[in-house]
DNA sequence: TTTTTATGTCAGCCATGTTGACATATCTCA
DNA sequence: TGAGATATGTCAACATGGCTGACATAAAAA
């Protein structure tokens, strides 16, 4: 992909002023759009938003996580993350525990229905990847995930892919 | 993967209870979080936000694009599109010309200046994309690219992948 | 005991999505 | 030609989910 086509009088290289993958730059948009907008039209029913997902399906996957641990995955502010979560606790979703150790601490389980809710919203989206594993074949999605993988920044990926493999 | 460990006494399959990617989605989210918050510190800069850039970025890839066509990108209303859009007409990144077989029609262009800021978000987002590939090995391009489409909705498939391809 | 840490909360602002209503110019069709 | 459909623009109001800054409390740590 590099000198394929030779370019008349140039540079050694400009840098890397045309191998921009627009491809894929645009898939990532239209596939992540859709990708979240299934869960969407069933959290509306509930009159919850996208942050509620965001919240409900991490304390699920993450039995007894802290407020800190939540905040440093969704990189929000904490009073952006209390507005939701102080909903889906009202609500029933969710529940906050104080610590045992550290009192202080605050350890968050989703409640039964949280769990009921949190699985049926991860199913839909289960759906839409596994049709598309489907279509590449079922030894892409090792390479999608090292992929996917690649796009989180360096500094924070080690931690993210932590979390991924202990919580599965 | 299917039915690796058979489990005791269990039904032929309970629909799809537990075969969820939760690695993949969550990898998405993750991916997809820091993929969009490159461009987020420069567009600070020039008081644009996420939204901006989605415009500039069709407007510069699809010269001519209608007001309708980018509405059917974006998936957004026409007040909140043209919000945005007035902003970036009035600051001279983007240039709005009548049609000519069409005069209700609105052509939309990237200016010069429009055009270099596209391509230096552009630039910032293939750095990271080529760094993944770059992990995964460049065979996965191909991969992720169907995979990618294999996301997007069925019925929208088709329209998305002719614009790519149009465009490219 | 003083200080730091983990969390909660109030108040207000901003960006970007929504709905609904309505105006204008232009195109199309009977 | 005249009626209706279409493409766009715009006003107003509202919802969601980010943000900053300030301040409060309880518990841990020094």
């Amino acid at each position: 992909m590099s000198d394929t086509h030779a370019r008349a009088t140039e540079a050694p290289r400009p840098a890397s002023a045309e191998d921009v993958p627009y491809e894929l730059i645009e898939l990532l948009f239209f596939a992540y759009r859709d990708f979240v907008g299934d869960p969407d039209r069933i959290l509306a029913d509930y009159n919850f938003g996208r942050a509620h997902h965001r919240v409900l399906h991490f304390v699920q996957r993450r039995p007894g996580l802290t407020i800190a641990e939540l905040l440093d995955i969704l990189q929000i502010t904490k009073q952006s993350l209390n507005r939701v979560l102080k909903e889906l606790v009202e609500t029933g979703f969710v529940e906050s525990r104080m610590g045992t150790q550290d009192k202080r601490q605050r350890n968050l389980h989703a409640t039964t229905a949280g769990r009921e809710l949190a699985v049926r919203l991860a199913q839909l989206q289960a759906k839409r990847i596994n049709a598309a594993l489907a279509i590449v074949g079922p030894e892409a999605g090792e390479v999608v995930a090292r992929y996917l993988a690649g796009l989180i920044d360096p500094a924070e990926r080690r931690k993210v892919l932590g979390s991924l493999a202990g919580s599965d």
